[in-house]
DNA sequence: TGTCCTATCATTAGGCG
DNA sequence: ACGCCTAATGATAGGAC
């Protein structure tokens, strides 16, 4: 026998539109959002598939429900093809194309270290031979002083090229250069370079 | 007054286990998946809430709910702060790195190209003076026919020079030469580079 | 797969703790 | 916010189209 304890309880007809009074809805909003979650846990169970559902409360709160997990589900969503879909998996994939091009980067930055360096090493060649301005006149006129100059001056620069080389650009004096005359053949002046 | 039609139609209790006939499970799919998102649907209007949902089916095939739209809930979920979620949002925002990057990289290509054209003007005055090996022997030693060639080389070189600063690198006749006498200085051979 | 139908079963509105 | 209770409403299994 069924006893009516309350006769005013029980469920009622429900509106098509946004419940106002703020407590009710989220009374309301708790109850379907469990009760929706559910009917997807049960979806998963009884058709074995996967479900994932983001649901954003009256609060702003964030809820989720995801089988397995809500992000594999979102990794498959977004990489199915079609559409604006593929533009975040796109992006995703981005990351590598990030990382091959700060390799890139590197080499090239590399490139312009030695390139940089290979031009100063001949800028200072240059910046050696024009100082006396040697080149400008006439070579038919050098006389012995200009051309005993001249030969200073690329004494100097075989030492600032044994410097760059060896050294890194430090200074260079005889000790020095005797130290790595073994590697480099400079009896007199001779094969330096070549 | 009720009639009944079929007394064995109706709904009937359900397991909770996975179904197993094939098209049972379908048509309990079908029926199911759409009964969520009529739920899901009402919470939005009912609640005002934002709300998606992304369910692969039996048959592999992808269906969604999202009001407002599916991408922009998966937005403001990825955005959410926490743990793995912002590495999609992180590699979206990667794009506009890869922008700058290759920007940047732009910017050093051409620098290494400058680099470039300088390392070889410089390396065609280092190339033009080696020929002759003339720096090798002692310079007190040079003969008048070694300057001569020495001059020669170095007109070539000024040549070259002009060749590569005004032309890119095409021939240089005696008649280009004057056209350009005005923008350099070449009553003989002085003041060229500076 | 979707829709309509019907007879159930499941959900949930409203109230109370 | 959560759980329990009740009763009415809503959802859906099963069948047929």
């Amino acid at each position: 026998m069924v006893m009516k304890k309350n006769p005013s309880t029980g469920r009622k007809k429900t509106a098509t539109t946004k419940i106002q009074t703020k407590s009710h809805l989220q009374v309301t909003f708790s109850k379907r959002r469990s009760g929706i979650f559910n009917k997807a846990s049960e979806l998963c169970t009884l058709c074995g598939v996967e479900v994932a559902m983001i649901v954003f409360s009256p609060g702003n709160k964030v809820f989720s429900f995801g089988h397995p997990k809500v992000e594999t589900i979102l990794d498959r969503f977004l990489s199915a093809p079609g559409s604006k879909k593929h533009q975040l998996l796109e992006a995703h994939r981005s990351i590598y194309n990030i990382h091959e091009l700060n390799v890139h980067l590197t080499e090239i930055l590399n490139q312009v270290e030695a390139e940089k360096k290979h031009g100063d090493l001949l800028e200072e060649m240059r910046r050696l031979n024009q100082r006396e301005h040697w080149w400008e006149a006439p070579i038919r006129e050098l006389g012995l002083h200009e051309l005993e100059q001249l030969r200073a001056s690329m004494e100097e620069l075989k030492k600032n090229i044994i410097a760059v080389i060896l050294n890194g650009g430090g200074k260079v004096d005889d000790e020095f250069l005797e130290s790595k005359a073994a590697a480099f053949i400079i009896p007199n002046g001779h094969n330096l370079l070549y």
